[in-house]
RNA sequence: GGGCCCGUGGCUCAGUUGGUUAGAGCAUUCGGUUUACAUCCGAAAGGCCGAUGGUUCGAGUCCAUCCGGGCCCACCA
């Protein structure tokens, strides 16, 4: 044996064994229960990143449960991240001077499909370095025609249970990245900005928008407020544009703030629209889904809102209506991806109803069905799926499957088109406006998006001919599924369930399913948690997973978050290669307290590599002591038959042993990995190491049974956290003593965990 | 506006249902090391466990209030 860890001399070669032994795929077995993990899917098209390393607590959960001889499947997947890697390409386009604009939706898709294609092995290798015990026979790419096919079988069943439907409301629209998003995917940030105060003729309002006034159609107070009683029956005012709107009373309106009346403009603002929605308001626009003002005054249409306002606000002045303004601090949303602001717009889209499918998911986590994982969690979860709100699950992008809903354009030509003609220019307008000047197959093949009123008709079923009119020209809509909609269905669709025939699901599925822990980031709690739950509650009527496992996030040695402009992103390649993979998961394990932050640094990857070379040198200094002259000649005459005395160290140390696997297995059962993994650091470090093998130095021969039980048992406990050096050791060991009874499994990965007295309850 | 978490030696954090002298890694100081250890071993120094009050035979650990830091959710224009 070397004098030290080289880790890069072992890991690559222990892996193949390992893979090529076929251990990372389980073997069915009716009479046990498996123990199963679906990876959360990384975004296919990006390297691994630190966060992506923390998957090592999945890996030591299925180590440890491999080695308790359960049928252990850990799934690996791909997702193609809808707008993540849209966006990411989007730049790449960006940078060459182009944009999305330029292609056809089919064009541009192939596009993306090829770059994601190019990086898609990427993370799999790097998964692979770090020892990652995945199943790699059951690889699931989210676009794969079989995944899609039973996503849209959902999409089907939901519409068949009447809980999907289109309707125009408020979205969270981005006008840079093109696409409305959900609730969950909108930041909100503390903005110093300014209360303005109109005067619109008979009362006065306040607002932090003015430059949405073209499109107010009331003025509205507190029915609380005594000081506009008065004034109730009057029409007020809007500047600039003279127009009267009605004044109404709605609780919505807060009496104390502003001037107590708020102007109402459902067509920009959520608040607003629900008023509008209850009154029987109309809804007009100023602010076009290009971020462009329309419907304006000459002065203002075709500015963006940021000058809009400007330019507004210098009108409103000459004319006397600007009568005050005031800073205000306020909280506005921004777009998660781009950053920029979020542009509140009525735009038609698909929604799930959600409250009918949370039912089941809140009676699981209360009944414990569903475990969470540390538990304070259970009450976000609770509260946040009590009070779920249908999901819009509509994106205007084209990177992933398009909703399986089919127009007839000549049932509705109302229908708004934008294409690239065969000439390459893009063309927009109604269907009604186009149909003459361009052939049907024209618009189809060069279309980019369509936008459909939300009285359409459509059907859900794709047809070559309209059933209504029996003319052929039908499009498909050109929104593509939010990709939580797909990754929610990850544990069905991997596992090979069937939406239409849930009998006639795989057997991978009947066997594996519900699974035993998912483990993820916090932070996709709501957007990706919950959603598994509801669509496996709905599909199955059962939880997908016994337990939700959280950790937290990676921060810096100061416990700063990590960012690019920072500098401060720590790269696992990097460190593993510098490090080697054992002391980069021992460091994000050790000591840390379950989901708090994890405080990476240098000196902390250091200790865990001094630690892999604590443990190689302890097993180097029993190997050599072994002392075989010939290898051949079997080591186990030399001490299995001889008596030796069983002195006060060795009863010691072994009792200590003792107590070390039961509190290792006791902290493992109650996710407390890196209290367990301080646990054997010290016992094998300071007492086996500094006490132990010090003290057996002059009676070698004779602790030599001890001193291997001891050691081996360690590398068992070991394994899981630190799987490279572990086995290399292990296969050491194994080659001069094959038939030593420590030694008798092919592998340490598939050597029997050592059991616990448990202590604790079930 | 509601909710959650954290505040322990210079730094980063453990401390599981309240129970003997509060732990680790890194950093610091001193000593040792001819062979298991690009190191390692031995020893030392360093903490009124954010503040105050309470429950208790006993609290870092439970309760209340306050101070300081972080996070999540929410339609205050």
């Amino acid at each position: 044996m070397d004098k030290r860890w080289q880790p890069e001399k072992f890991e690559a070669e222990i892996y193949r064994k390992w893979e090529s032994s076929g251990y990372f795929t389980p073997k069915k077995d009716p009479k046990k229960k498996p123990f199963t993990i679906i990876l959360p899917l990384p975004n296919a098209n990006d390297p691994m990143h630190i966060g992506h390393a923390m998957f090592t607590i999945q890996d030591i959960l299925c180590r440890r449960h491999r080695m308790m001889a359960e049928p252990v499947l850990w799934l690996p997947g791909g997702d193609h991240a809808g707008i993540e890697t849209q966006f990411v390409f989007e730049k790449k386009l960006q940078k060459q001077g182009q944009s999305r604009f330029d292609y056809d939706r089919k064009t541009l898709y192939k596009m993306i499909w090829d770059f994601v294609e190019e990086n898609r092995k990427i993370n799999q290798f790097q998964m692979k370095d770090l020892g990652f015990s995945l199943d790699w026979s059951r690889y699931r790419y989210s676009l794969e025609p079989e995944i899609i096919k039973q996503v849209l079988a959902t999409f089907k069943k939901l519409h068949q249970d009447g809980l999907l439907y289109r309707a125009e409301r408020i979205v969270n629209y981005c006008t840079h990245c093109g696409t409305a998003f959900s609730d969950l995917e909108v930041d909100h940030v503390e903005k110093d900005g300014f209360l303005y105060y109109l005067d619109y003729g008979p009362i006065q309002i306040a607002t932090t928008r003015p430059e949405t006034i073209f499109a107010d159609v009331a003025v509205a107070v507190s029915p609380k407020d005594k000081k506009y009683k008065k004034i109730a029956c009057q029409k007020a005012i809007v500047p600039l544009i003279n127009k009267e709107v009605p004044i109404i009373a709605d609780e919505l309106v807060e009496r104390d703030f502003g001037t107590g009346a708020l102007k109402i403009t459902p067509a920009h603002d959520a608040t607003d629209f629900e008023i509008g929605q209850k009154h029987g308001l109309p809804i007009i626009s100023c602010i076009e889904l290009s971020g462009k003002m329309i419907n304006t005054i000459k002065e203002i249409d075709g500015l963006y809102p940021k000058q809009a306002r400007q330019k507004t606000i210098d009108l409103l002045k000459k004319e006397n209506k600007l009568i005050k303004t005031e800073p205000l601090r306020h909280t506005v949303g921004i777009c998660y991806r781009c950053k920029n602001l979020i542009e509140p717009l009525p735009v038609p889209q698909w929604y799930v109803k959600t409250k009918p499918l949370s039912e089941a998911v809140i009676k699981s986590v209360k009944t414990k069905e569903t475990k969470i994982f540390p538990p304070r969690f259970k009450k976000v979860f609770l509260d946040w799926m009590e009070n779920i709100r249908d999901w819009n699950i509509s994106r205007q992008i084209v990177w992933g499957p398009q909703i399986p809903a089919w127009y007839c354009l000549d049932c509705n030509p109302e229908i708004q088109i934008n294409f690239i003609d065969s000439k390459g220019v893009l063309v927009s307008g109604k269907y009604s406006e186009i149909k003459d000047k361009y052939r049907f197959e024209e618009i189809e093949s060069g279309l980019q998006t369509l936008n459909a009123p939300i009285e359409a008709e459509y059907s859900i079923e794709k047809s070559k001919t309209c059933k209504k009119c029996g003319q052929g020209h039908i499009l498909q809509e050109t929104d593509t599924f939010d990709t939580w909609f797909l990754s929610g269905q990850w544990p069905l669709t991997t596992l090979g369930f069937n939406v239409e025939n849930p009998e006639k699901s795989s057997p991978d599925f009947k066997y594996f399913y519900p699974t035993s822990v998912m483990d993820t980031l916090w932070d996709i709690l709501f957007f990706w948690v919950g959603r598994m739950m509801i669509f496996g509650f709905y599909l199955t009527g059962k939880t997908p997973f016994e337990l939700v496992h959280l950790h937290a996030k990676v921060v810096d040695e100061k416990g700063q978050k990590m960012s690019k402009s920072k500098g401060n992103v720590v790269n696992p390649t990097e460190i593993y290669q510098k490090y080697g993979a054992d002391a980069l998961r021992m460091a994000l394990i050790y000591g840390v307290a379950p989901a708090s932050n994890i405080a990476l640094s240098e000196k902390k990857i250091e200790a865990m590599r001094n630690f892999c070379n604590k443990i190689w040198n302890a097993a180097r200094f029993i190997f050599i002591n072994l002392e075989i002259p010939n290898p051949k000649s079997q080591i186990s005459n030399k001490f299995q038959n001889s008596k030796f005395k069983i002195r006060k160290e060795d009863r010691e140390i072994l009792k200590l042993l003792r107590k070390t696997i039961n509190s290792v297995n006791k902290n493992l059962d109650e996710y407390r990995f890196g209290q367990a993994l301080e646990e054997i650091y010290q016992f094998f470090w300071h007492y086996f190491c500094d006490l132990y093998i010090e003290a057996t130095k002059n009676r070698k021969e004779e602790a030599l049974p001890v001193l291997l039980e001891v050691l081996i048992t360690s590398l068992k406990l070991l394994h899981p956290f630190a799987p490279f050096v572990t086995e290399s050791i292990y296969q050491q060991f194994k080659k001069v003593l094959p038939n030593y009874q420590l030694t008798k499994p092919e592998a340490l990965m598939i050597a029997l965990w050592p059991e616990g007295i448990s202590t604790s309850k079930h």
